[in-house]
Parts: C-alpha cells; sequence; structure tokens
DNA sequence: TGCTGTTAATAGCAATTGCTATTATATCAC
DNA sequence: GTGATATAATAGCAATTGCTATTAACAGCA
C-alpha cells in the first residue's frame, strides 16, 4: 500500500473504477452492482448467500443490493422451492440489454487503459496479475482455515 | 470490469486491501488512513485540499478523516500563517512508531502477494501496471479540462 | 412428534462517504 | 478602500456498508 504493488494495484483499480463510474453514471450501475451482476450472470439461480461470498460482501449487503437491483428491475428473486427461508436470483429480461450497452464501453475503457502496450505486454499483465489474485486468494483461504 | 484488466485489478487491488485490514486491525489503520499517511508524509505543510486532491476524496471527507487522525495523534494541523481558513498538515511524532511497525507487514504482504513470481515478472508487473495507471491518470485529466 | 442446533435472510444501529449549502477569509476590479 | 467573486474548510442530510441481534425454516436425533 506504499509505492509498492499493493499501492499501484489499488491505484489503478481506483482510477479503473472512476473511469466506470463516470461512463455508466446515466445507467445508475455502480462499479460494485456491475461486479455483482457480471458474477450472477455465470451463476444464475444462486442463493444470496453465496453469491455474497462470491463478491466478497457481507449477506446483509448483498441483500440491499439486491433490493436495490430488484427494484430497478435488473435482478429477480425466485423462491427456492427446496428451502423456503432461501431466494434464488436470476437476471431479469432488463439486465440483457444493459449488459449489451455496457459492453461497448467497458471495451473502450480497457483499451484506452492499455493503450501502447502490445499484446504480448497485454497478456503478460493479465498473467501476472492473476497470479498476484491467486497467491492473496490462496492466502485468505489459508487464514479462513486457521481462524 | 468483467474478467478483462480492469476486473483483475479491481479483484487483487480488494484482495490486497482486505489482507491489509485484517492484519493491521489491532493498529486502527485502514488502508485508505495508510494511503493518506503515506502520502502525507511525501508532502508535509500541505493544505487539506490539494491532499484530497492527491488521495482523490472529497474535500469534506479528508477533513473528517483528518479529524480521527488528529484524534489518533498520529497527524497534526497547524494554522497556515499566510492564510487563516487553512490548515497546514504535519505527520505527529506517533506517526513514525506507526510507520516503522506496520512497514514490515507490508513488506510481508507484497512478498505474499508476488510469491512464485522472479524478480524480473515483478519489475515487469510493477511497470505493466503503472502504464496502465498512467494511461487512466491522463484520461481523467483529459476529461477534466474537457468538462 | 418434539427438542436442539444450524442456516438463510433481514432489521436496528453506528460508522463512513459524498452532495449541497454555509461560514470565514482572501483576492480582484474599480 | 469597497464591493463582488473566489477559495479553504466545515455542517447537514441522505445513501451505503458492516456488526450484532433477530426471525423463519431446516436437519438431526430421541
Amino acid at each position: 500500500m506504499s509505492e509498492t504493488i499493493g499501492f499501484l494495484l489499488n491505484d489503478s483499480a481506483r482510477l479503473f473504477r472512476r473511469a466506470f463510474n463516470a461512463r455508466t453514471r446515466d445507467t445508475g450501475i455502480t462499479a460494485l452492482q456491475w461486479r455483482l451482476i457480471t458474477y450472477l450472470r455465470r451463476h444464475e439461480g444462486i442463493r444470496q448467500g453465496p453469491l455474497a461470498e462470491l463478491i466478497e460482501v457481507e449477506p446483509i449487503t448483498l441483500s440491499r443490493m439486491i433490493d436495490r437491483l430488484v427494484e430497478a428491475e435488473l435482478v429477480e428473486r425466485r423462491a427456492d422451492p427446496t428451502d423456503r427461508r432461501a431466494w434464488l436470483l436470476y437476471l431479469a429480461p432488463r439486465s440483457g440489454d444493459l449488459l449489451n450497452a455496457m459492453r461497448a464501453d467497458i471495451d473502450a475503457m480497457t483499451a484506452e487503459a492499455t493503450e501502447g502496450l502490445s499484446a504480448v505486454e497485454r497478456d503478460q499483465l493479465v498473467a501476472l496479475v492473476e497470479r498476484v489474485r491467486a497467491n492473496l486468494s490462496r492466502r485468505i483461504c489459508q487464514k479462513e482455515e486457521a481462524a
């Protein structure tokens, strides 16, 4: 978090979030909501608890994020037929349009962010950051096991 | 913010913040406060407004962060002799001890995050992320000029 | 069945953040 | 100098988040 990797990653991510929020302000979707939706797209029918783990917020926080997305008609809650305590989450029809509309913006942002990098360098960057992410992710799992 | 560079950067940064906050919980310092302190160390005597720009939060947010850090005796506000509206910010003596105490933790976290990367790869990673950051930072400045 | 412990989701409260408006001071035009 | 405008910092309010406690429902076992 000094001028090291951690600091740089944080700084870059913050700038990216900022660009994202600026570009997509008119859609009313924040970077965190986008994160939720992209995960949900790959895990339709998931319950709130596991999705909260995936995007790494508290269950109560996810619950209220879902409230807002349901209100915006981007997500649907359906009762779990096997457990009346639980909800199953699905993308609502409107979210498809939104995803398509935002895809172009996101591609453009990605292009801007990696401007001047060769294809090889981009691949290197992705590969290296993925390894860092894997290290940090593994580390956290170990800690949770120890706890 | 999908599974692209933006997404990866955000994810890695979040994991890093989480590791940071977990490790330094007993010090009472959050990742954002650490960010503030590291910037302040390089810009002692700065006013609140410019520091808010540096760490990219709103002036009122910085004002309240400083309130808390003054309370914790990590930062000092001194009146600006040239402008009675303004405060000049300085690190308080206690912050030196804190910085030293945390340095080891941060070095350890950096080592964990880059475990398995060769020295060359680490340099590559830093260089590539810095270029991305520069791209995003430049982009924001252009936007502000246009506005 | 009935009891006990666990789990999915949510409500209350406190902390943090940003938008907008406000206060105090400085700066510029005349 | 005096009035208009700009600037540094802060207060009020609303929105978001997480900790803790709570409700409803499931699961295991006698």
